[in-house]
DNA sequence: CGTATTTGACCAAG
DNA sequence: CTTGGTCAAATACG
């Protein structure tokens, strides 16, 4: 049985990381205890000794962002391709050097369309109707991961469209697509793989930006990260207990939280989910012009941003670029 | 009944 | 050939 990484895989430098995201989220969890202490006392004491409690959160919040730092750091150190085979996102290895290819997928699917179109009408005639999955692999185009220890909702309306088994990788990794991929051209997917088992890492790589305008406007969520920890109320995962200020206030918004609570099924692929998303009613009428979207939409909070080489002059380039940490996830962008 | 998910097939890249 | 990414028929869900 597999009980950890096969070690095959596992370089010292995985090892070193995963040891770090789980120093990184036992000083989450410390954290988390001494603000209940902290409560406690407030409220049963009135006026006791708050001041060593509050130093000792601010040490344990060093302690995390000294985690996450170096977490950056040895992922910085790979994107930058010291390490790197010049492999794209392989799942498991934490490799993420990406060797930006300017052409984004607005291309790819341009031709993939052109293509299935063609290859109806040739092939069609040799075929009867089974002819699945005409276009190209995806290259390495911009893409950013995102590194949390569950499951979290990212404010936008995602679709699954396939699982797959990923070669040396403990989980399956799970391919969605905008909800409005058709409805209003959005283009952007994401992969979800759960990469430890033991502290639960799920990576999260996005691909390509937001289009569509389902959401609500993530733009004052940026504005608005500098909220205080006080909204803790987001999701509760049975043993992860974790806030997100940043992400609180999509839980305000009824984006359907896709969470796997444990899957239902006996085979061990995460995210089992359940569907639930009544979509806004659209339906899917491929657009005209795929090509040429103008991006009206301001950009969510995570997305977009961070595309130099974007063809479509993105929207809010240069808002925030680069890598993000909250108190539980670890975000990284890759070029 | 319309929607989203599941799942095997298909295809391209390495 | 192997492997990852996508499609789409079948299925599940509300």
């Amino acid at each position: 049985m597999e009980l950890s990484w096969p070690e095959s895989v596992l370089s010292n430098r995985e090892r070193v990381m995963e040891e770090l995201i789980q120093g990184r989220e036992l000083a989450s969890q410390l954290c988390k205890v001494l603000d209940d202490h902290k409560s406690t006392l407030v409220s049963g004491c009135g006026g006791g000794g708050g001041g060593d409690v509050g130093s000792a959160e601010g040490l344990v919040n060093k302690i995390l962002g000294s985690f996450t730092n170096t977490l950056l750091i040895l992922n910085g150190k790979e994107a930058d391709g010291e390490i790197v085979s010049g492999d794209q996102i392989q799942g498991n290895s934490s490799g993420i050097g990406s060797a930006d290819s300017s052409s984004w997928d607005a291309n790819h699917a341009i031709i993939k369309s052109e293509d299935f179109h063609e290859e109806i009408s040739c092939k069609s005639a040799s075929t009867f109707k089974d002819r699945r999955g005409s276009y190209k692999r995806r290259k390495t185009s911009h893409s950013w991961t995102r590194d949390t220890p569950a499951l979290t909702d990212d404010g936008h309306a995602w679709r699954k469209y396939g699982q797959k088994v990923i070669h040396n990788a403990k989980h399956p990794r799970n391919y969605f697509r905008c909800t409005h991929k058709f409805d209003q051209s959005c283009q952007a997917t994401k992969h979800v793989q759960q990469i430890l088992d033991d502290p639960p890492v799920f990576r999260t790589t996005y691909y390509g930006n937001h289009t569509c305008r389902d959401y609500l406007k993530a733009s004052e969520l940026i504005l608005d990260c500098t909220s205080p920890r006080e909204s803790s109320s987001f999701i509760r995962f049975g043993d992860i207990k974790q806030d997100h200020p940043f992400f609180s206030s999509f839980t305000s918004v009824k984006k359907e939280v896709v969470i796997k609570e444990e899957k239902p099924q006996p085979s061990d692929d995460m995210m089992a989910s359940h569907h639930h998303n009544h979509s806004s009613s659209g339906d899917y009428n491929v657009s005209p012009h795929p090509t040429e979207f103008k991006s009206s939409c301001p950009l969510s909070g995570l997305s977009s941003t961070i595309d130099p080489y974007d063809h479509e002059g993105d929207v809010m380039s240069g808002l925030i670029v680069g890598p993000y940490y909250f108190d539980d996830e670890v975000l990284q962008y890759e070029f």
